[in-house]
DNA sequence: TCAAAAGTGTTTATTGTACACCCATGG
DNA sequence: CCATGGGTGTACAATAAACACTTTTGA
């Protein structure tokens, strides 16, 4: 019979890095900052914090993505706790990976002025310190999951878009190319897009309609027993 | 310009938490223990422990595991964190989930007898303290998600086994009914496992061929592009 | 001899994949 | 008037699902 005393037990720093995906000019991006502080000053990395004694890590990177973004109510999961004794140099710390969803229309141009941060193409990650290169490798895997099995990737998009541009961001996501007619007709089947009468013509002469995701009917579908698959 | 310090950040207890998946009798079990201290003695709960500065939480795990069941080179996989304010009424503690799959026939029997543990059936599971229940609902679907895409489920069986108790797991892990025929032609079209010379006799009085997975083959097929998938 | 589990293929339905032409329009 | 991206449907292939009878043998 122990009389267990938690008072004994070792305590750890905890971390939160927040792998941001953004999508445009066609292509998956992710936010990285250059570190202004030691240890490894002047290196990428992802954005990151300390959780602090009263919030929980939801709470923890919700704050992690608006100090850096401005932005709230942003769909964000968490991927993976990262524990190697050595991971951070400085000092044992153990980290815990979120992966957030932002949309770039949202997304205030003055931030990216302010800051040292940068967008980088998915496929063109950087060196980042400790084991973010890891990190970014586990959340695009879970990414890719989430987009395969629930209508996650409308967070990154504005809320009308073109089925060219729906198309093209889950060819990023999946990195994988896709015949527009059976994506379109794929998509289609589920019936969850509304098409509107508006038509964007940014991208081509005779314009392209444009759509939105129905989250309700989405929902509604849902309780009947769909299951949303791509 | 920040000159960071970690110094000042706070600091968390951080605990591991098992979920400890068994197979047998055609059901899916875990183990789970009397808690034997407060806060919440008597009560059932998972097994636990807390994380050493020594240690990283893949090895926390283990060794949580193999001072509870004895065994080691146990297939265990990071579930999610678990960070509410309140989760543990004693002290702020942040806890990571595992789930591990355990091969019932090497479980040493004494230590069902020398521990207040059981085993309980998946969907008998009786209110457990804290968080413990959602640890064990997140476990689930995740181990429903590996053992469609990947062949975990020959963890949680003898090396030798007949098609009906590969059968009968995959219809355990994954709440559903299987048919015998599409079954065995499914998983036999996949070629991965070796048909022994060897019958049970336990079951029937014909007897059932048993099987091995045959791990070289798998890898080998991966490596060509194979993907498993049920 | 019969109860109980083992073993085995075919047909049909559903889903995925490949593929090419016309449309509308601004420059 | 033509270059550019938008929009549409059908045929074939692959995979999934439904389904029933014979075999073996210990009690």
């Amino acid at each position: 019979m122990v009389l267990n005393n938690y008072r004994k037990e070792d305590k750890v720093l905890l971390a939160i890095d927040c792998i941001i995906f953004g999508f445009y000019q066609e292509e998956l991006k992710i936010l990285l900052v250059e570190r202004d502080f030691e240890p490894a000053k002047g290196e990428w990395s992802l954005i990151g914090g300390f959780l602090k004694n009263k919030e929980n890590l939801d709470e923890a990177a919700a704050r992690v993505l608006k100090n850096l973004t401005g932005l709230s109510n942003v769909y964000m999961e968490q991927v993976h706790c990262y524990s190697k004794l050595d991971r951070d140099p400085a000092e044992r710390t153990i980290s815990v990976a979120y992966f957030a969803l932002i949309n770039i229309a949202h997304h205030c141009k003055e931030i990216l002025r302010e800051n040292p941060i940068k967008w980088f193409d998915i496929k063109d990650v950087p060196e980042l310190i400790f084991d973010h290169n890891a990190m970014v490798k586990d959340a695009l895997l879970l990414l890719r999951n989430r987009a395969s099995n629930k209508p996650v990737g409308f967070e990154l998009l504005p809320e009308k878009f073109t089925m060219r541009q729906l198309q093209k961001l889950y060819e990023a996501i999946l990195d994988t190319e896709l015949d527009k007619r059976n994506f379109i007709n794929k998509f289609n089947s589920f019936d969850l897009l509304n098409k509107l009468k508006e038509k964007d013509m940014s991208s081509s002469k005779k314009g392209a309609f444009l759509f939105e995701f129905d989250e309700e009917k989405y929902h509604k579908k849902v309780e009947k027993g769909f299951s949303f698959k791509i």
